[in-house]
DNA sequence: AATTTTAATTGCAATATTACGATAATTATA
DNA sequence: TATAATTATCGTAATATTGCAATTAAAATT
């Protein structure tokens, strides 16, 4: 079907899952990188720096964006983005919290 | 077209986000939660617990064992899955150091 | 050996994702 | 105001993902 049944799992599942999803693009996770190695963020750099075309890269900007973790600020023609540093640390620690499960002796096989 | 350009994009972000793909779907979360929380951690139990259909949930187990987050022991006609220890490990330390990257001042809009 | 139990695989339908050309929208500049 | 520059959106093609019924595979039990 395509279509993930989200009404049978938790919200934090879900959330956890959400996030994770997002990050599961090379692109975006290169454009993260990009976004933070340099300090102009600007669309058209991004475009140039990736390889992707600019309808593409401003689509992975978009979903991005969705989840918080860059936020995007309109100087004339351009868009400069960066990190979100609350949202950044936030997913940040929702990942590592998850990490964090006792996991000791549960290798059972 | 629906298919990654994997080959403009480094080894390195390639792996984080091809874990990460794994782990954006809150199936594949809930699965691991409750082969954490369960000591046992049967194919079967899955199904009744997450409640998605059989054929579903063992694909979704070929996923996380794909990546190495968990495998499984063949008892019988049962499959017993459990968490790697060394593989969860390694996968937290990936995501931990991604997230480690300083984004002090890059707040820049 | 036949049956039962359990999980993997196959095949398929529905939906989602990825990528990009074309276009629209917006602001700056000539 | 017309043009240029930049980014978002729309539309579409190709591929991937999700979910499940049906089937197969393999081991245990009768």
């Amino acid at each position: 079907m395509g279509v993930t049944k989200s009404e049978i799992f938790s919200e934090s599942q879900n959330q956890i899952a959400s996030v994770a999803k997002v990050l599961g693009h090379p692109a975006r996770i290169a454009i993260l990188q990009q976004i933070i190695k340099a300090k102009s963020c600007i669309c058209g750099d991004l475009v140039t720096e990736i390889g992707l075309a600019q309808p593409t890269i401003s689509q992975h900007l978009r979903e991005l964006k969705n989840i918080g973790i860059i936020k995007g600020d309109i100087e004339g023609t351009r868009v400069c983005y960066c990190i979100d540093e609350e949202k950044w640390s936030e997913i940040r620690d929702l990942l590592a919290t998850f990490f964090q499960q006792d996991i000791c002796g549960k290798d059972c096989c």
